[in-house]
DNA sequence: GTGCTTGCAAATCGTTTGCAATAGC
DNA sequence: GCTATTGCAAACGATTTGCAAGCAC
């Protein structure tokens, strides 16, 4: 596991460490609970104010994604190359799909004047699983 | 001015055509407190309560979009044709762009097995405007 | 010892809920 | 009168803030 903390001029410490590895290892999109909860057994005094701390730093150093499909859910993606997201309706789920379009931003770009420096590209509807779920209920 | 409510089996109230009206005549992606603020003086019994409610019923019936675009402001559109969205991190507000991308969504689509309903594309960065403000301090 | 990082508790604020009042057929 | 809609007040819950304690160089 390459962590790329210095890369993004990120001072290590054994709480951003553990936060990094767990996106790293875990391309699930947690939200700040989620990772809160599944390292609070390796260390016991995380406290969800850390976690917040350390997204919004992860995430202004360009370390890391905020992803606001889900108005309800905000998650996180270590995985900063260029992909689009797709959230199930039904179960929740965000998942990872190839991107399709035209922007590839190396670094930024203008469109029509303003200065572009994020794409997101969003997808929503209901996943493959749930979908086998619904017919195996009408079936 | 085309109210689009019974194209969408919306019953119109008066809260109802004067929310869509408002958001068909400004094309700033309000929130529901600038909704809210801005036809209490024409409606002054009207809650809060209710611009929420009207907003998940727009939405839900396909009249409106919410967009997440920021996760600390949720806004709304009316334009529900296909065009992209750009947030100026300075200044905060929404504006549309013309969408650049290969899925056309006409109703539904398939993408590896997934069912997608909706699309969205969003931008990131600093407006025109902001662009130049920036570049008159500097100088 | 200085400055950064962490963690607790309290505050904040957008949104939802429960329920009573109202309006429309 | 029945049903859907509205609106108030309270509850909720995710996130932020203030500040004190801890850690690293």
């Amino acid at each position: 596991m390459i962590l790329n903390l210095e890369e993004h001029s990120i001072k290590p410490s054994m709480q951003r460490i553990k936060i990094m590895e767990y996106l790293m290892e875990h391309h699930t999109h947690p939200n700040v609970d989620e990772i809160h909860s599944a390292l609070s057994p390796q260390l016991p005094t995380l406290s969800k104010t850390t976690v917040y701390n350390t997204l919004k730093l992860f995430v202004c150093q360009g370390a890391a994604l905020m992803l606001t499909i889900d108005d309800k859910n905000i998650c996180f993606d270590a995985d900063t190359s260029l992909h689009a997201h797709f959230l199930c309706t039904e179960c929740g789920k965000v998942y990872d799909l190839p991107y399709k379009g035209e922007m590839n931003l190396l670094g930024s770009e203008v469109i029509d004047g303003n200065l572009v420096k994020e794409v997101h590209q969003y997808y929503r509807g209901v996943c493959k699983k749930c979908l086998k779920n619904k017919k195996n209920i009408i079936n």
